[in-house]
RNA sequence: GGUCCGGUAGCUCAGUUGGAUAGAGCAGCAGCCUUCUAAGCUGCGGGUCAGGCGUUCGAGUCGCCUCCGGAUCACCA
């Protein structure tokens, strides 16, 4: 990396000038700011050398410049500004780089995967209703940071802990088993997913009612709610579904797998997918091995009433529960149980959960009590938090219908692309699954990049008037622009214009930003991974696109007389083709051959 | 109340270990298609980086305090 070499070839100047050794640290090797270009590509900052070198910013950089024009074959020459050493790369530098890669298909993501597997955990759903906008983020979070973590040279496991047992799945059987209708997706045309969601709001409804009907006759709501029926059925459904009933387990495994077949459509749908699927109701007796354990070494306790808790009140949280008194384990039990069960299964380097931050505590003690029982491991469990996504009218509430279903979403996207599309009038010549072909490529990626755009610890306003916006900063400006330099090279190959041969004697400023805005896809991925975070390659492909389109803009490339900048500006579309489309495929985000 | 996260232009968001004059997009205004795709390009206006103090040659970035918003602190998951 050309940065690199900046640095250490600063150090050597440095100690021959000044006779000091001086820390990587202490030397800022940044790309030179637009205003100054015209003096050099990279900059380095001088004030923190001022102590060894006791001469003026100006100074200390032109000496450090000349130095480094002596050292560095890769520098062509320099300028100063106050503290500020501008050093500009030799055209042959970028004619070697452009040379070597612009016709190398997975320029930036072909790091072979090498080490233990990363395991990423997301999705996660529970089987009693729909997929909606929030774990449209989650999937598409989870799924692009596996992604990148594979560009960028892991070996990378998805996996998915599928919530399928519980009350919450009791209700949805219940409201199912008493409307007697025997409703099933092939006899309603609904998708499996909504038809057990649509039980479930019944269930709701039906339980309003019949609280409702309590208050009236003169209950309190506590006393109305311990009354209720329908809430003594569903958890003695429960206790039935725990002792392996048959008839409930049926049914359970008929609704469950209704939900699968839909989930299935939606995953396919929003090209997300696993390695490997857990299932709660197979994991969630896990983990009492664990507490057995953790009594053992003292590391937990139990109460009178033989509940089993961990004190983390030294480490500033709390006492935390992790066998209720009688018996039963609880949510962050049976975490500890996936986690090491997942730990046997791959032998991971480290372990992600893809979790929204309202779970940033639960996690925080997850590892902490992994640490404590002495797993290596846990040092390298990481939460990616993310934020929650908001409507402009507020939260999504089940309740109060402001959920933002997953496939409707998609749906309203891909018809937002069709309009566009068409009032474009751009490809009149498209038969119809070509242009079907192009309206989900184009909503989707609209959909995906929007989401996946901003830092995903923050929490995010969905606006549906911005998402269905496909101009400026968004996943359909970017498609746009690989089209753009397709059509070009289409027709450079159909003139059979070649683009092997060039030579860099100078270069248009329009050219070198582009040049250096490539050079450093490599270096991006990684620093995505390091993150886990695709927002940064999202920013990074917008600033690409931009770039190429004020180059597209400002020169010609096709029209260009001279054969060798011709032949230069091609390899450069050629390779920022690659990388757009490189890394949108980070993103999980097709790009289309025309639009 | 304790802990954690956030606060940058009217709105939505960038801002890599502290570095030059804090940037985009949207919205508004004004231009550019006889030229390789105008889903594009160019220009204009718009800021007390929530506020204060401190560290530093240098702070949106680091530390402390205050204010505002969110999450969490269940024998729920």
């Amino acid at each position: 990396m050309i940065v690199q070499i900046i640095s250490s070839k600063a150090i050597e100047a440095v100690q021959n000038l000044f006779g000091v050794s001086v820390p990587a640290s202490q030397l800022a090797v940044q790309r030179t700011i637009p205003s100054f270009r015209n003096q050099g590509d990279f900059s380095l900052v001088v004030f923190p050398l001022l102590k060894v070198s006791r001469k003026s910013p100006e100074e200390t950089a032109r000496l450090l410049g000349e130095e480094l024009l002596r050292l560095m074959p890769e520098a062509e020459s320099f300028g100063v500004v106050k503290g500020y050493l501008n050093v500009r790369i030799v055209k042959g530098f970028w004619e070697g780089f452009v040379k070597d890669n612009h016709s190398t298909h997975f320029f930036g993501v072909d790091n072979q995967p090498s080490g233990k597997p990363v395991v990423v955990e997301y999705s996660s759903p529970n089987t009693n209703k729909p997929l909606h906008l929030g774990h449209v983020r989650n999937n598409l979070l989870g799924y692009s940071v596996s992604q990148i973590l594979k560009a960028s040279g892991k070996n990378v496991a998805k996996v998915n802990l599928v919530n399928d047992r519980g009350i919450h799945i009791c209700k949805s059987m219940l409201a199912w088993k008493l409307s007697g209708l025997n409703e099933t997706p092939q006899s309603s045309g609904k998708k499996g997913d909504k038809l057990v969601g649509d039980y479930y709001v019944l269930f709701d409804k039906m339980c309003k009612t019949e609280l409702k009907e309590l208050i009236d006759s003169g209950k309190t709501e506590d006393e109305a709610t311990a009354a209720s029926k329908l809430m003594a059925q569903a958890r003695e459904m429960l206790l039935k579904w725990e002792a392996r009933d048959p008839e409930t387990l049926q049914l359970w495994s008929m609704m469950n797998e209704w939900v699968y077949a839909g989930f299935d459509v939606t995953y396919k749908r929003l090209g997300v997918d696993f390695d490997k699927i857990y299932h709660e109701s197979q994991t969630y007796l896990f983990g009492k091995e664990i507490v057995e354990e953790g009594l053992k070494s003292g590391i937990l306790f139990r109460k009178d009433d033989s509940s089993v808790w961990i004190d983390l009140t030294a480490e500033g949280l709390d006492e935390k529960l992790l066998l209720r008194s009688d018996g039963t384990s609880v949510y962050m039990t049976q975490d500890l149980g996936t986690a090491q069960l997942r730990a046997n299964d791959f032998d991971p380097e480290s372990l992600i959960y893809v979790v929204g931050n309202e779970q940033n505590y639960h996690f925080e003690v997850l590892k902490l009590i992994l640490q404590k029982l002495g797993r290596p491991w846990a040092d390298h469990i990481y939460h990616l938090s993310y934020g929650m996504v908001e409507l402009p009218e507020g939260k999504m509430k089940s309740r109060e219908g402001t959920v933002v279903d997953a496939d409707d979403l998609m749906d309203e996207m891909i018809a937002t692309a069709r309009a566009m599309t068409e009032e474009l009038g751009k490809i009149e010549d498209f038969d119809s699954d070509e242009a079907q072909e192009l309206y989900r490529i184009v909503g989707l990626g609209a959909l995906k990049y929007f989401i996946l755009k901003v830092d995903p610890r923050k929490n995010m306003l969905f606006n549906p008037a911005d998402s269905i916006d496909f101009n400026g900063n968004t996943g359909p400006f970017i498609q746009y622009t690989y089209a753009r330099i397709k059509s070009v090279l289409r027709k450079a190959e159909a003139e059979d214009i070649r683009f092997e041969h060039f030579e860099v004697n100078e270069l248009h400023s329009k050219e070198s930003d582009l040049i250096i805005s490539l050079y450093e896809f490599p270096s991006t991925v990684k620093q995505a991974a390091a993150d886990y975070s695709p927002a940064i390659m999202a920013s990074y492909l917008y600033d690409l696109a931009r770039d190429y389109n004020t180059f597209y803009h400002e020169l010609s490339i096709l029209k260009e007389e001279n054969e060798s900048k011709k032949a230069l500006r091609l390899a450069i579309s050629s390779l920022t083709a690659t990388v757009i489309k490189n890394g949108m495929q980070l993103l999980g985000i097709e790009v289309p051959e025309r639009m």
